[in-house]
DNA sequence: GCCATTGGTTTCCATAATGAAACAATATTA
DNA sequence: TAATATTGTTTCATTATGGAAACCAATGGC
């Protein structure tokens, strides 16, 4: 019928052996708080604190095992200050910042179509 | 120090009140195989064996969890056509196939970031 | 000495997601 | 009569994910 998106089609199909990027992406972008937590690094780098009240206050654990996967995979840094109480400042890589392609696809598509009742 | 992406960060804080567009559609990208059904479903309507055949092989449950769930969101349509054996293709919506947009920005990262080691 | 603070870790538990296997439905074909 | 093909549903088991609570470390303040 129409042309639906079809352009982007040809793009994705050509583009897809069968393991493809999108892959990739959804295995760095994973589980219920990794992309909130790109998404408030995004504007800037943020302590365990400020970013644990930012998101829906994830459990330490979970936030700490999410942050540690993350910065394993060079989306995030992570610096410690040896001071007393600790601080510890959570920071995007250029890795990391450039997901914010990807926000921004969500962010856009998610604001375009509100919610089916539920 | 780098303006490092900060364009996006704008249009990304300006918008983000705090429940944002990025988590409305994390809501509808949800599970392991949600993404996959609708990366296959963007290079055409598809019926349940072909698709449960184009990803890794999720169980008959599974799939038919998601392919419901997106129904209902209203990401896709169910055409059961009456015959024997019987045939049901799945199909993106307009609102489905909008998610082009999305799938595309990962596809684009993922295929610019390999894979760290592991 | 004792408490508070920050950013954890550890252990244990609850819930959610996924999977495997068996069964259903039914017209056609062997 | 029985097997086949397709798209499920149901039940039960297994993982994955997330959370709650207790605990630790080190130092400054009371």
């Amino acid at each position: 019928m129409e042309t639906n998106g079809s352009e982007q089609l040809e793009r994705l199909n050509s583009a897809v052996p069968r393991g493809c990027g999108v892959e990739r992406t959804l295995k760095v972008l994973d589980g219920k708080w990794t992309t909130l937590i790109v998404r408030e690094l995004l504007s800037g780098p943020k302590r365990f604190g400020d970013l644990r009240a930012a998101m829906g206050s994830p459990s330490a654990k979970t936030l700490t095992d999410r942050l540690r996967a993350l910065e394993h995979q060079r989306i995030l840094t992570r610096t410690v200050y040896a001071e007393v109480p600790p601080r510890v400042v959570y920071q995007l890589t250029e890795e990391g910042e450039s997901l914010s392609d990807v926000l921004d696809a969500m962010l856009r598509w998610g604001e375009a179509h509100p919610l089916t009742e539920d």
